[in-house]
RNA sequence: UGGGGUAUAGCCAAGCGGUAAGGCAACUGGUUUUGGUCCAGUCAUUUCAGGGGUUCGAAUCCCUUUACCCCAUCCA
């Protein structure tokens, strides 16, 4: 594990050492109507982790609380995306359908407790009072009915009396609240549906809203762990669950930003149009983010799960370089796959002067792959090469065969050509060539030097083989519709050439074809009889990057300009009380902050009356009080204490810095600041007789930082007086320390 | 526009008042029978979205501005 903790470890920690669970349990939630993709194995690698981490347990739940769009075949491929990931859920994978009488049972509960009803509108009026972001909604006069009538009622919903959309359960909340999502959500809804589990059981399914924190608190899952946009739904989720007085302990809902990939759409609704419009080959088409693509694809879940943990956990919204996830795939097979063979655009190269044919033994690893193994090379006078590797006029840089240049044939001889043939329009159809006998691999003895070795296959007893190329489905970083799919994501070569030991060794399904990438052996239409590869991933190339730079013009950046706003004007009892303040000294700044915040300007002014020092009354009231009432719980000191905190400071007591100290634990216990100094002796130590000292062994500690401060690293000042402050325990007199740390350094 | 979030290099991301971690990408050089891997190195000090303030000291605390994301489905 990395040395930093992501903030959702840190609170499951938090939680643990504090006893609010004695063991944790999350959850991953997916509702089955789709295919998982990447962005889900990014929550499955936090949910399953987190477990894994803290030996808690992990559910695998479906949230199939909508009948009409979901299915059993997306339960079965969320089902293989977990478990081909290398998770296992504790227990049966849970369906929140399972839970649908439990669930019924607590919207009877709210209804007895008068905190749900049986709302009569229809769909077009609930949105009309909903109200808007601006304005508040309006509460339905239904929400008036009796406690019998809303239970009768929502027990004829239960049998069917209604039709689809008749009557709806919503919560009682705030029709006027600022979050929208709080205005009387709706709890269920009535659906002639057949769901796929429960059959015809129910024709009333809960929203998720009320369904999913159920659903938790039934499975006694502790963290509920979701993506940023259920942010707005925390609220209701806290709401259910304390409104139905429930046995504690009880989950909380935490939200992190989900996966985005450039050149990658990632959403269900535009994955489902690629299948569905058939610009793709199904769901597991090895160009598409699915989990079953990837794996379709070649990659394995090794390099997907050390993906999920290298690009972190956070709440910003962020587009991952997918060059992140290729370096993950490659870092992975690297050092695990067997390297063979393949010429993808054949060139035939005839040896003139070599006759019959030997078989080269040649290890399937390289020096630096601890690993054994190898297969018989077959070589004979005609071979194939990449048209790549021959260059008629090389650039400058060039490494290959060229009519001037030898190359080494990769584990066997080295080559020198002698004659181009070409067709009638000029194209390179043949290259006549001489081999060096003395030059074979392991026992050169030719003495010629090549600039690199390159690979072939024997044209006589290659197979033939399709290998399929895949690019980027999408030519833009940031795609929006099919317009911006790339036309080229997919190349089909049919007549490609790959040595014989692949096909009748089977030395693995992964290989790296030497010198081109990585390639899987396709799961369903390779046969021996007509190979079938997929390329997984390339191998960097520093060349072919080379050729490209020179080529394209360097990009223009520009910083964007940034654009200053207005402020709000001031009141004229706000401009009255800034104008007093700034005639009595205090700054404009802290003068704004005061006038502008009446609370602020209150407890500034009372304090005053306890003390004339206006600019440090200002300074703290302005700073750390306004910190204070920023948090929704009464301030447990008042003016007297800051006063008296202010006067300590003033007269050179304390340092500001152990005023911050003093007041933060007033704030927290509600302590008198001068008995704070008096039992915690933080009366500061300005005597450079008495700090002196400290600062000698700080130096002596660290004579490296004392080099580099030295040599010009300044920005070390601040380290040697934190180091000294930190030992003398925050009494050191900064100003004092400051000093002498500069005297001592130079 | 009301509410809720977020802002640190080209892309992710740590950091919680005292030396701006790490990974990807990029760029040097070395090793190499893969233009791969590996190794060594470079890559934020007019610097943490901008402006101000507090402090001996601010990415971090306070005020303020800006930009982006989410919320007005009987979807999840």
């Amino acid at each position: 594990m990395s040395e930093s903790k992501d903030f959702l470890r840190v609170k499951v920690e938090e939680d643990l050492k504090a006893g609010k669970y004695r063991a944790i349990t999350t959850r991953f939630p997916p509702e089955p109507n789709g295919f998982p993709h990447i962005g889900h194995a990014k929550s499955i690698g936090i949910n399953f982790g987190i477990a894994r981490d803290y030996h808690g347990k992990c559910n695998l739940r479906m949230d199939d609380t909508n009948p009409t769009t979901e299915d059993m075949r997306y339960v079965e491929a969320l089902k293989d995306a977990v478990t081909w990931l290398g998770f296992s859920w504790a227990g049966e994978v849970r369906f929140a359908s399972d839970y649908f009488p439990k669930i019924y049972d607590y919207a009877v509960q709210l209804v007895k407790m008068g905190k749900a009803y049986v709302d009569s509108l229809n769909e077009e009026e609930i949105r009309e009072y909903r109200g808007s972001v601006t304005e508040p909604g309006r509460r339905s006069v239904y929400a008036n009915r009796s406690i019998e009538e809303n239970l009768d009622l929502l027990e004829r919903m239960r049998k069917g009396e209604f039709k689809d959309g008749e009557h709806v359960l919503r919560a009682k909340i705030d029709m006027s609240a600022a979050n929208m999502k709080m205005r009387d959500p709706l709890l269920y809804r009535i659906r002639h549906a057949h769901h796929f589990r429960t059959g015809d059981e129910w024709c009333i399914y809960p929203m998720y809203d009320f369904a999913h924190c159920l659903s938790d608190y039934i499975e006694g899952v502790t963290h509920s762990i979701c993506t940023l946009e259920f942010e707005n739904n925390r609220d209701i989720y806290d709401w259910v669950l304390d409104a139905l007085d429930l046995t504690p302990p009880r989950p909380y809902q935490h939200e992190f930003a989900r996966l985005g990939m450039n050149y990658t759409v990632m959403s269900k609704r535009k994955l489902l149009e690629l299948v569905n419009g058939n610009y793709v080959n199904g769901w597991d088409d090895p160009r598409l983010p699915t989990i079953a693509g990837y794996k379709r694809r070649g990659y394995t879940p090794e390099a997907i799960n050390n993906f999920c943990e290298q690009i972190g956990i956070a709440k910003a919204n962020s587009t991952v370089d997918v060059a992140q996830l290729e370096f993950c795939i490659r870092d992975d097979l690297n050092p695990k796959v067997p390297r063979v063979m393949c010429v993808l655009d054949p060139l035939k190269v005839v040896i003139e002067n070599y006759e019959g044919e030997e078989e080269i033994d040649a290890s399937y690893y390289p020096h630096d792959v601890p690993k054994e193994g190898s297969r018989m090379l077959p070589f004979s006078r005609e071979i194939y090469i990449e048209r790549d590797d021959f260059s008629e006029n090389p650039v400058e840089g060039y490494y290959r065969l060229t009519p001037h240049q030898p190359v080494r044939l990769k584990h066997a001889y080295i080559l020198t050509c002698k004659e181009i043939l070409k067709d009638k329009n000029g194209n390179i159809v043949e290259i006549k060539a001489v081999y060096h006998p003395d030059s074979k691999s392991g026992t050169d003895m030719s003495g010629i030097k090549t600039k690199s070795a390159i690979h072939w296959v024997s044209a006589k007893h290659a197979k033939k083989a399709e290998v399929r190329l895949y690019e980027r489905l999408y030519k833009v970083d940031a795609p929006e519709n099919v317009e911006d799919l790339n036309p080229d994501s997919l190349h089909v070569i049919q007549n490609a050439f790959i040595e014989p030991a692949v096909v009748t060794e089977k030395p693995d399904v992964r290989f790296q074809f030497e010198r081109q990438g990585y390639f899987y052996a396709d799961p369903i239409d390779y046969t021996d009889e007509k190979p079938v590869f997929n390329k997984i991933v390339g191998l960097k190339d520093s060349w072919a990057k080379k050729s490209e730079t020179a080529k394209s013009a360097p990009k223009t950046e520009s910083k964007k300009a940034h654009v200053e706003g207005n402020v709000a004007p001031m009141s004229e009892e706000e401009k009255t009380r800034f104008e007093a303040y700034t005639k009595s000294g205090l700054n404009s700044e802290i003068a704004n902050t005061l006038a502008r915040d009446e609370e602020l300007s209150r407890f500034y002014e009372a304090t005053l009356l306890h003390v004339k020092s206006p600019t440090s009354i200002a300074n703290i009231v302005a700073n750390d009080v306004a910190r204070e009432l920023k948090r929704e719980v009464a301030l447990p000191f008042g003016a007297k204490e800051v006063a008296e905190l202010v006067v300590m400071m003033d007269e050179g007591v304390i340092s500001s810095k152990i005023a911050k100290q003093v007041f933060e634990t007033m704030a927290q216990t509600g302590e008198n600041p001068t008995q704070i100094v008096e039992t915690q002796g933080l009366k500061q130590i300005s005597d450079p007789a008495l700090l002196k000292p400290l600062i000698e062994d700080v130096m002596a500690k660290n004579p490296d930082n004392v080099a580099k401060y030295k040599a010009g690293n300044t920005n070390l000042f601040g380290f040697f007086v934190g180091q000294v402050l930190k030992n003398s325990g925050g009494k050191a007199n900064p100003t004092v320390v400051n000093t002498l740390v500069s005297e001592a350094l130079k």
